[in-house]
DNA sequence: TCTGGGGTCCTAGGACCC
DNA sequence: TCTGGGGTCCTAGGACCC
């Protein structure tokens, strides 16, 4: 970029990786569009505890056309049927207009893995590294199979990316937007940047550029609160937080506040790894109205426990802490937990506690409970195959998981995280 | 816009230890 | 009797992400 007074030949941060975030378009709703192709160019949405013909549960992902009524994901059903009237309620009655009304349909989490899981595939073809995000996006590192060398005005890597972005629309057929960037940071920016069916490309050296005029919530980290915060220091755009003042964002915001600062700057130097073993199980779920009826209360948290404890079972999983949720009105998340002497796997366990813990709230009015293990170990067997090694003699798999073997990721997040390591060692 | 479900990381205070 | 300066673990809450 011809920017004012910076060197012009200096990278950002002297970082000339090639990483790439793919992120499939409302993935749900392109999903259903798969299985069911009227749905192309209507209006789609996908609802969580959503059921035919009911108003209630919350959108999981609206399509574009169903952007534009006013429908956005997390909102409540009966909300976005407001906005746009189902369908089949359109079709009888004579007020409403069926060029105005959307097709609704429940979450199939089964069959939109089935179609990650070919997105998965084609991507590991294209990548050497990658971190799996969620199930409709990823990271991938892409140095050793492209290059930034320009070739006809465009750098390779852009016909790279649109080679990844071609792949997922004719073999899988669902549209995908594509970041290209130096780092995962801006890689992430660039693919928001341009959707739907978007590739943005981020050469090094412009990344900082890249940033500036974009509003500081476009920042990966900075959500509601942390934007509302940043405004009231004067600070509106990632420009204007890459031209702030270090030292006053650390004492707002902590390290935190050092990191969105460094990510603004154009600077990440976090590896694309994949992403390892999750940290905790939980399952949740909300009445449809609060609750103060004791039995609910506790089934509830019965069946919520099973559920965890099979999840759990199912993973090879052993955990050490046991929590619950309890969310009461009008929105107060409480959270309690308690942690064992040693790992388990013990359903009856997971609900005798969760049950404890629950007496302190039962009887009042709650809206939402949730049931979590954490602290979680991974049998011997699995534990020695993810880590690549065999297990030593005499380190059994019990010392193996006990500390370190559940922090060896270190390196893959926070820099904090990292720092304090350094520090130990 | 009164809020669905599954996660991650960070912070801060207190207990406890040396 | 009062008190330093580490460190770890546990718990609760908050912000954020998809």
């Amino acid at each position: 970029m011809a920017g004012g007074g910076t060197l012009p030949s200096v990278t950002d941060d002297g970082d000339d990786r090639i990483v790439c975030h793919v992120d499939v378009d409302c993935f749900y709703a392109s999903c259903e569009r798969l299985r069911d192709p009227d749905l192309r160019g209507e209006p789609v949405v996908v609802g969580m505890g959503y059921e035919a013909g009911e108003p209630h549960g919350a959108v999981a992902t609206a399509s574009y056309e169903a952007r534009e009524y006013g429908v956005e994901s997390a909102q409540p059903i009966s909300q976005a049927l407001e906005r746009l009237p189902r369908m089949a309620r359109a079709r009888q009655d004579p007020d409403l207009d069926p060029a105005d009304a959307g097709h609704y349909r429940p979450v199939d989490l089964e069959y939109y893995r089935e179609v990650a899981a070919e997105i998965k595939e084609i991507l590991r073809e294209c990548a050497d590294r990658i971190r799996e995000v969620s199930v409709d996006e990823a990271y991938l590192d892409v140095t050793e199979r492209t290059a930034w060398t320009v070739a006809d005005g465009r750098p390779l890597a852009e016909g790279y990316a649109r080679h990844i972005k071609d792949r997922i629309a004719r073999e899988v057929g669902v549209p995908a937007s594509v970041g290209v960037a130096p780092n995962m940071s801006a890689a992430k920016v660039a693919s928001d940047h341009d959707k739907p069916d978007g590739l943005v490309v981020v050469e090094p050296g412009e990344v900082r550029d890249f940033f500036a005029p974009l509003p500081v919530s476009a920042v990966h980290g900075v959500g509601p609160v942390t934007a509302r915060e940043l405004r009231d220091l004067g600070v509106e755009t990632a420009g204007d937080l890459a031209a702030a003042d270090p030292g006053r964002l650390r004492a707002a915001f902590g390290e935190r506040g050092a990191t969105l600062h460094d990510r603004a700057r154009g600077r990440d130097d976090r590896e694309v790894t994949p992403k390892g073993r999750p940290k905790s199980l939980s399952r949740e779920s909300a009445f449809t109205e609060a609750t103060d009826d004791p039995e609910r209360q506790r089934e509830t948290v019965v069946g919520l426990a099973a559920d965890v404890a099979d999840r759990a079972a199912g993973k090879d999983a052993l955990y050490r802490t046991i929590g619950i949720k309890v969310v009461t009105p009008p929105y107060d998340v409480n959270t309690r937990e308690r942690s064992l002497p040693g790992p388990v796997a013990d359903a009856d366990l997971v609900r005798e506690v969760a049950l404890d813990l629950l007496g302190e709230f039962v009887g009042e009015p709650i809206r939402k409970l949730g049931v979590r293990v954490s602290n979680l170990q991974f049998a011997a067997a699995e534990q020695a195959r993810l880590d690549g090694w065999d297990g030593p003699p005499g380190t059994d798999g019990d010392e193996a998981g006990t500390d370190t073997g559940t922090e060896d990721d270190a390196d893959t997040d926070a820099n904090g995280q990292s720092s304090l390591a350094d520090f130990d060692a």
